[in-house]
DNA sequence: CGCCTCCCATCGGTATACAATACGCAACGA
DNA sequence: TCGTTGCGTATTGTATACCGATGGGAGGCG
């Protein structure tokens, strides 16, 4: 008897240039591999105890996701978000989110809208809290969510895509008290239009909700790298 | 010396895969590899006259935009555009082509305008003669240098990516007469709130445009594929 | 003393060989 | 006759070997 198939789900062959890629997503995304890194092939296969073969495949996706660049005949290295990159990521991620917003409104069952106000309470705990990281995680799946209603496949895909280059950057930026506290402000106020089923002031409201954070990303930015 | 050099781009080193994912993706946006072919690695890769590593990462770099589905163990295959995937793309399109505009109100410069002009005009020439083919390369031409005026890397890429997925479609999308005067005159319209500077209304008549296109892409798929 | 050139080590790109998996067919049994 | 089961073949996934390009350093030349 096959190990995968004691889990939940039924079937799932999941070749091992995807779990490697996995792998190093989260690497990437926590900072444990830092932007700018070379990322030899030959080490790498090492350390996963697999051939070049799969972990090639793996930069492959990585690449065709963002995450890394590959230059000919120069290996891979993980990329490093500048200024005006963060700028253009957060604009197609605000008309991305606007789009879901709008589409949510009209998509979304009581049962997604009750989940998403679930998570939004939580988040609001871990606000009072002041706990930050877990803050940022909820933050980050209630976005997801909020996509998700909009039962857009290509959509949802080219968001978390996005999501991910970004969160490689914000994850580090710790923006002020003030801030954290409009942010959730901002966050009641996203909740009740989608309550009320109101797509375009949803849509404004991710968007201006985009919008601010980008400045803190951005103001971070200038002051750490230049 | 080396024979790419001689042409007038400087530096390019090209892997083979690169080329190869090109070749493939002619094939199949023409239509010459109909969708839901099987894509057998040992035959493609003797019809290249390659190996079938770079073979493999070709199709891995399709999978990723979209152009293929790979599915384990039973290799690749071309993706089949459902009329549900096809209303997703066209609303991600939209929202995009949308910004776009909005953007390009901002930063185009005078010469990217006189630019769009002129395709303009070399298109209007192919409608008034009637010559479909040559309208659409040139229409998706000027699609494009509205989304690059935005100067957005992101945003030109993830455009580029579901552009060709849709051309897939709609290349075979015959629409009528009068849905090509119609969209003939949208383009001028298009054309006009370019030339004012007139973001919103730019972003409006895009989104429109397209919505209108994905109306005549509907009904063929209706007609055509059930 | 500085710059340019050439050489070599290193690493990515490609080709080939081996292992694992899925699909089709045929034989067996009910 | 139909369903099931086992095997064989074809095809994909993985590992390894080879080739070519790149970049840095040593040595020579100006």
């Amino acid at each position: 008897m096959n190990v995968r198939t004691t889990e939940t789900e039924a079937i799932s062959p999941r070749p091992l240039h995807g779990e490697v890629a996995e792998r190093l997503r989260r690497l990437i995304i926590h900072g444990e591999i830092p932007p700018g890194e070379r990322l030899n092939e030959r080490l790498l296969a090492e350390r996963f105890s697999i051939s070049r073969t799969p972990l090639r495949d793996a930069l492959k996706l990585l690449s065709a996701e963002g995450l890394v660049e590959i230059l000919p005949y120069r290996g891979a290295v993980v990329s490093r978000v500048t200024l005006d990159e963060a700028e253009g990521l957060f604009q197609v991620l605000s008309a991305l989110e606007g789009l879901a917003g709008d589409l949510a409104c009209q998509k979304a069952t009581e049962a997604d809208i009750a989940e998403i106000e679930a998570l939004h309470a939580d988040m609001r705990r871990h606000y009072e809290r002041g706990e930050l990281d877990e803050y940022f995680a909820l933050n980050q799946r209630i976005h997801q969510a909020i996509v998700n209603c909009a039962q857009n496949a290509e959509l949802t895909a080219i968001h978390s895509r996005l999501a991910q280059r970004i969160r490689c950057v914000r994850y580090v930026a710790n923006f002020s008290p003030a801030r954290w506290t409009r942010a959730m402000a901002e966050h009641e106020e996203i909740l009740e239009a989608l309550r009320q089923r109101d797509g375009v002031r949803l849509q404004n409201l991710l968007k201006t909700h985009l919008g601010r954070k980008f400045e803190s990303v951005r103001e971070w930015l200038l002051a750490n790298q230049g």
